[in-house]
DNA sequence: AAAAGCTTTTAGATCGATCTAAAAGGATGG
DNA sequence: CCATCCTTTTAGATCGATCTAAAAGCTTTT
């Protein structure tokens, strides 16, 4: 009898633990464990003692042991560059509901759009043992980045912004989006279209620029009247003159978001024009307040929580099997139309 | 001779271990444990030697392993009623700045406003072992709440919304900040002024209403013109009419939040009346969105970024002395003058 | 009654760090 | 030259779970 496990004399106040539960269930510290992890190998009358023990005494697993030996640590992390943008703010939504869902939680980093703090956030991914990442990838994010996650073969999904094929990715056809935007002019007799742009350059934005140029030349309509406008809300109405600066006079703006489209309403307002009249708009990304301006937004939605969702739906395949080949999920914008655009007969009026 | 420690012959191809970094270091696991941790024990020569092991092995620390024996995960938890709101997306931020500041991780749960998933969402993260847990309260949180929370001895403060006196919080002013809206309403000559609410009853609610009675009846104004708005953001333009159907006519509304404040612009804009000119209307939050509307919008600022950080200073204090007695920071708040009031006289004109 | 085949339970090693208590090494003093 | 003290290093136990491989109990077959 070589049992001398129980030193329940003098007791350490410390917390419950699985051996605990299992002395007081009358079974080994490997039933009790067993019964945790829901194992069909126990039989239904032990695991109804187990599970009162561990009613009675409030036991409370502790993960952070179990990882160390099974090295999967229910965890996720997610990188974003900024969370103060409601964008990333409603991708982050998407994201933890579905991970939620699948009983793990959310390790939440802000990159600041930074490689170097980008680099130190994920090196503190690692070592918090995240079972995956989801990232939207710093600007300025170096072609070797995908090749150091492949050495450290973490699961890793690339949301909204992408930088390498060879890895999952969960974004928006934001091209698509840019000729339904420049069709819709284009069908209300705009010729001359602006597109106010700014931030910082990724594919995002890339692919943005390329979809308004193409569906702009794809109409023999001139391709490169695109204005940049600051980066701070607070100036942006300020810049609406920029868009009149060039030779050719626009009649219509598509922006690069809504923070911008809501600007420039703002500032085309102050130049005595008036949006949706003698003026057409279009933002991008459809937020809330696209509803509850006026005139109301036309914008081009994007969903960001279903971008979340889409994101954290690869991650948890990919966790189930590694060996997936890494996949794509574009997501088709939506034009919705309001009250922002006006045809250009109607204009002259 | 025992030390057997070293199967290098067919080495198992997982993870760099300190084990790993003490051998090719020439030194014991327990003087690399004690480099990682930077402790001043170790000599100035062996702790390059075991930093240049580590470097060349590509040691990533294991945390997990660390906190299992240490009893510290560096980790917080973070539960917010809502993400989509950028009002809590950027007290999150305030918040993960200062975590990530002082070398910890945040773990980031939803509760939905609802306690069955406060409840569930708690014990997650008391599963993962959080370090404490900075907790905006589920607007139903029972009474019981704070007694269990106090048995779990998990350190926890609250953040925005308080249910019990006895932990830390981190909040606004908020009867301060409708103090200052009526009193810049009621010195333009303001005297029959609304007050448009609407989302969950929580503390914050009762303070801010609490807040309009008193400014309200201390200047003998009828201080029960309140009006309850739909929560759905793009129902609220419709809803303006609603301060209109009593019998006291308002010259001015007050807003619970700037969501309701841009929404009733809309609204009022839409009934004929003139923000700023016949019509008065202060905000309360002042989003970014507050600058870039028309006219802009006057609004009582939060400044919910810096409640977070203060929320983050307040739990990590209390890490570092568990004995401290429960404090509370109240931010104040400032009232942010645009264009949205117009005096009494003027509007007449 | 022994063998074979299930189902259920278990002892003991293990994950990768930290902690304790003590040993080793070097300098100083009597 | 040995005792004392200080600095630096270390062996081995430990945290709380999981995993492996085998034992213990049952039925069912032979």
């Amino acid at each position: 009898m070589p049992s001398e496990d129980r030193p329940s004399g003098d007791r350490k106040k410390s917390r419950v633990t699985l051996l605990d539960v299992a002395q007081h269930a009358d079974v080994s510290r490997a039933t009790a464990s067993l019964v945790i992890r829901k194992s069909p190998l126990v039989g239904a009358e032990t695991r109804a003692r187990v599970e009162a023990a561990m009613r009675e005494l409030g036991y409370v697993y502790n993960l952070g042991a179990a990882r160390l030996r099974a090295e999967r640590s229910h965890t996720v992390g997610v990188v974003v560059p900024n969370l103060t943008n409601p964008f990333f703010a409603e991708l982050l939504s998407g994201i933890e509901s579905v991970i939620d869902a699948a009983g793990m939680v959310v390790i939440l980093a802000n990159s600041g759009d930074l490689v170097e703090r980008q680099d130190m956030v994920m090196r503190r991914m690692r070592e918090h043992g995240v079972d995956g990442v989801i990232l939207c990838p710093a600007a300025a994010t170096g072609t070797d980045f995908p090749d150091r996650i492949e050495e450290w073969n973490l699961p890793l999904v690339q949301a909204l912004r992408h930088i390498s094929d060879d890895m999952d990715y969960a974004g928006v056809d934001y091209a698509a989006g840019m000729h339904q935007a420049v069709e819709h002019l284009a069908s209300l007799g705009h010729r001359i279209i602006a597109f106010a742009v700014h931030g910082p350059i990724h594919s995002a934005y890339h692919e943005r620029i390329e979809g308004f140029r193409e569906a702009m030349q794809s109409r023999g309509l001139e391709p490169d009247l695109i204005v940049r406008v600051p980066d701070q809300t607070a100036q942006i109405p300020g810049s609406a003159s920029l868009l009149f600066q060039g030779t050719a006079k626009p009649t219509a703006v598509i922006c690069f978001n809504d923070v911008i489209a809501l600007g420039l309403v703002a500032g085309l307002h102050d130049l005595g024009l008036k949006v949706g009249e003698s003026f057409s708009l279009i933002g991008f990304d459809d937020v809330a307040e696209a509803e509850v301006v006026r005139p109301r937004l036309t914008s081009v939605s994007t969903a960001p929580v279903s971008i979340g969702e889409n994101a954290a739906k690869l991650l948890l395949d990919r966790l189930s099997d590694p060996l997936l080949p890494p996949r794509k999920v574009v997501k088709a914008t939506q034009l919705h139309i309001r009250q922002s655009c006006a045809s250009v007969g109607e204009a002259v009026l």
